[in-house]
DNA sequence: GACTTTGTTATACGTATGTATAATTATATT
DNA sequence: AATATAATTATACATACGTATAACAAAGTC
């Protein structure tokens, strides 16, 4: 029977809506995207499936809006690193790019997030303006710290120089941040931001060796 | 009515299986794997669907073949450039470069195919065999044309560093690999290779420019 | 305390999916 | 030409999915 309805809390739009995205997250890094279904979503949730519909006018929806939290966050994580002070440009720079190549930035399941996104990405108008947004903040931050630290050591360059530098610094921790994703154990303990420093100081001709770094 | 059955020819197992692999990947690179589905499949293919389960168990392990036989492409275009024949190790290692970063290497589609089939890597012990064997064997391939390429100049290093440079290399040829498919756009003609050679110049201390190399 | 609003649940619907199995037909063998 | 083999089609089945809609209940307002 159980005619009863179930008894509930009501809660605020944002908290709610955070709750969908987030579990749409979770599911999507655990069990792939076909795993994020509206009824294991509004399940994780600790909703009834009809709840999404309130909230997001569809599916789609719901994972253009997850799409965008996991992308601001990845990148965000990055720049909150280097938002705080640093002596000099190049120890910006420098935590800049420890902060790429360690967690929570480096995570199996934030890259197997971001993977599963990417059919959605190719097809879908929004989803591409997404992409494309924080992918360009993303690598124009890059771009930023590498002119301030070749300024710094009295070795400035024209902004295409900076612009392909900045390319090839992006690619390299992309790569990266890919390979630390899929396969974490085949790499040794800070080799991953080792390597980047040592990559990106030939690449850039910058030594970043002699810098003490508060962990 | 139409109760007659279509008319059919027979045909070679291999040949089948091939037809149902491939149109598996067009699926997936086109519409994302959930436009993978045994009946879109078949229909590619031109068969009933059926026919799936009779070459293969599950859909599963179709999913599985279709995923080696992409990710074995891929890694021997770039390999078949390689072993044409070269004057030196480093017009070697330059065409490998410049072959891991042009197309069909580079390709949206080639992305997407293989991002569509991350969450499986993930969890099915198979999936993640054929990743790594693909993935240590372009590695350790490029870790030898570095090796060659030192000491052909005369600068032979440890194994160690070799594999540091052949790590890193390999994660800028992934990263350019994964911008150039996910943005096409927004790269200029042959920037993917020249930024890929300038950078792994730059980390490697080699220097490509004066090489002259068949388009 | 009655009333309104809307967050939330419950249920239903049509369709798509992977799998299983039986029926058929093309080809090889003799 | 008759027969056997297995490649291929046809059909059925249980389930899962996204969506739509109606019923209910919690919280605010007067």
């Amino acid at each position: 029977m159980q005619n009863a309805k179930r008894s509930f809390v009501r809660q605020a739009a944002d908290k709610r809506q955070q709750a969908l995205i987030k579990s749409t997250l979770h599911l999507i890094a655990t069990g792939g995207p076909e795993a994020a279904t509206v009824r294991t979503i509004s399940e994780h949730a600790g909703v009834t499936q009809g709840l999404i519909r309130h909230y997001f006018s569809s599916k789609d929806e719901l994972f253009i809006a997850a799409y965008e939290c996991h992308m601001t966050q990845m990148t965000d994580a990055t720049s909150a690193v280097a938002t705080t002070d640093h002596d000099n440009a190049v120890a910006h720079l420098k935590a800049f790019i420890i902060s790429a190549l360690t967690p929570p930035v480096v995570d199996t399941e934030a890259m197997a997030i971001w993977a599963g996104f990417i059919h959605m990405v190719q097809r879908d108008k929004n989803m591409r303006a997404i992409h494309e947004k924080t992918y360009y903040r993303f690598r124009d931050e890059l771009q930023a710290l590498i002119s301030a630290a070749w300024a710094e050591a009295g070795n400035a360059k024209s902004s295409a120089d900076e612009r392909r530098a900045a390319i090839a610094c992006n690619a390299l921790l992309d790569g990266l941040w890919l390979e630390g994703g899929a396969l974490p154990e085949s790499f040794e303990v800070n080799e991953l931001p080792n390597v980047g420093l040592n990559s990106i100081g030939a690449i850039l001709n910058i030594d970043f060796s002699n810098l003490e770094l508060s962990e």
